[in-house]
DNA sequence: TTCAAGTGATAGGAAAATCCTATCATTAAA
DNA sequence: TTTAATGATAGGATTTTCCTATCACTTGAA
């Protein structure tokens, strides 16, 4: 674009002007005086470097050039009305295509029992979803790729704020030909020199996973760490170890964990906790804690059979 | 639209913000102070009722809305971009759409030899034709909905301005077995009491003929006028009477006048008048003038063997 | 911790644009 | 000839736009 564009107000005060073949009728439709009118129109044809319109005593008629621009000026407001609507939009709900990235671990079991929810609360909200590792996706939140991360805990940036939704259990998965599996009680003492399948470090449930084994005495299977709960499950068939799994993941029907037996382990308390994580200072921080609320309600609606902690 | 709509400068600011990610990056590619930047995006976001920007301290950061909305307003600088081309475009060559009216009694016969000619000569200049009766263009000349007209004079305007191409001699137009074919020289006394066919009373021969024919003692059917000069051939091939037609229609090849003789009379001047026309204060008057030279020389060289008078 | 460099926000005032009222000159129609 | 309507112009008020200077804060390096 050159140095100087014509300014909106001159094209419409054109189009006005055009449709009135007056300027003075032109000036009263547009609630402006004539002289103003013949003012900009006269600046519009200066930035141009053209004629638009003819004058005579008994009214305008447009050029040839102008008659042309015509239409190039209708084409621009419409595409200002455009803006102006999709603004409108937006404020009418709160709008915008928000950009969400979830974790692998947690979203295909848990964004099912959201999504529709959310759309019926908010029907102009447009969610575009990512999936990723949580460290990643801690990245693209602060440098902005991301709107909102919905994610495990823990993460660790001052600048990040964070409404914890819901607390999973987690629970102990074992063969059905496994010795533990004759058990109907666990105790901790029964996991001692079992070996522990985890997901890879950059999962938060790693760490937890960590310490929880070293108290136990159990040991963590370094060769194989799974990248998806789906693969802890495949491992674990395969005799290659034990791990725990969120409720939701052996909840979702999908992964009924045919040939693999569920239980709990007495007096342990592991679970992890799944939080909706956005920029501290984020202009819609209102509404982000809005839909946290949104989220932890309908978990709870449409979870209900599943044990979770709020 | 409602009653205010951002500025086509506050887009852009908006735009360089959103590629720059930082106010005074912004700023300085946008040659203007970052205040200025600060301030102007502060009134589009208010205009909009929107924030578009997350500001922190290290940068800036496109809000759900600010990303919906970038959109929006590249394609509203997109389309001015479009007007300021197509300005552009009209600036460097005489542009725009010419509406022309021609009398559809020249016009087919004379600009298949002028509108190659003037596209060669502008070649941005696009016209837009329309055939109607002399007294029918003159109007919509005057009313501003035609550009230029191409009639055969006479016309009583003043406030149309004309510049005369050159004038047509007329020709006597006879049956083969009429008695007057017998005759290499026809002189104007031949023509008394002879019946001749006119057009219509709005076309502008019509009173020159009707003049000549007093003088010279010759009937005008009245009973049937034509409205075009194919019309008028077929008429003196019926042995309805006798007509003058115009010398580019008669050269024309595709109305070669067989069964018809052409005859020239002596000592009668009856010829017409091209001229092209303009409101008198049309801003393009300048390059009308132009036009109607081009024209002149136009028919000079393609219509060389006609006998013109200019 | 300290410091330097970078961020956006703010204040105050200059410059430019926008707009208005009042008026003029010309034309078209009554 | 008069009357009403047209667009152009002058002068001045108002609003918008813009800049310089400065502040408050964050970040990252020393």
């Amino acid at each position: 674009m050159s140095l100087e564009t014509p300014t909106i107000k001159q094209l419409e005060y054109f189009v006005g002007l055009a449709e009135a073949t007056s300027f003075r009728r032109a000036a009263e439709r547009l609630n402006i005086s004539q002289p103003t009118l013949t003012a900009q129109v006269y600046n519009l044809e200066k930035v141009l470097n053209l004629t638009l319109v003819e004058r005579s005593r008994s009214g305008t008629t447009l050029t040839p050039a102008g008659r042309d621009l015509l239409v190039n000026a209708r084409q621009v407001i419409e595409e200002m009305c455009g803006l102006m609507d999709q603004a409108a939009m937006i404020n009418s709900g709160p709008g915008g295509t928000f950009r969400m990235g979830v974790s692998p671990t947690s979203g295909p079991y848990l964004l099912p029992h959201i999504l529709p929810g959310l759309h019926q609360a908010y029907s102009s909200l447009k969610l575009y979803v990512r999936e990723n590792m949580p460290k990643t996706l801690e990245l693209d939140l602060l440098e902005g790729r991301l709107d909102l991360v919905l994610i495990p805990k823990p993460f660790d940036n001052s600048s990040l704020t964070s409404e914890v939704l819901f607390h999973e259990p987690m629970q102990l998965v074992i063969p059905e030909d496994h010795d533990l599996s004759k058990l109907k009680k666990i105790k901790p003492h029964h996991l001692r020199g079992q070996t522990i399948l985890t997901l890879l470090e950059q999962y938060s449930s790693y760490h937890q996973t960590e310490s929880l084994c070293a108290e136990l005495g159990a040991n963590i299977a370094r060769d194989y760490e799974g990248s998806s709960l789906d693969a802890l499950r495949q491992m674990v068939m395969m005799r290659m170890g034990l791990t725990f799994l969120p409720t939701l993941y052996i909840h979702s029907e999908i992964h009924q964990p045919q040939g693999l037996n569920v239980r709990e382990v007495e007096k342990i308390k592991l679970y992890r906790t799944h939080a909706l994580v956005w920029r501290r200072n984020s202009p819609n921080r209102g509404f982000y804690r809005q839909l946290a609320e949104l989220i932890r309600s309908l978990v709870k609606t449409h979870l209900s059979e599943v044990k979770l902690i709020f």
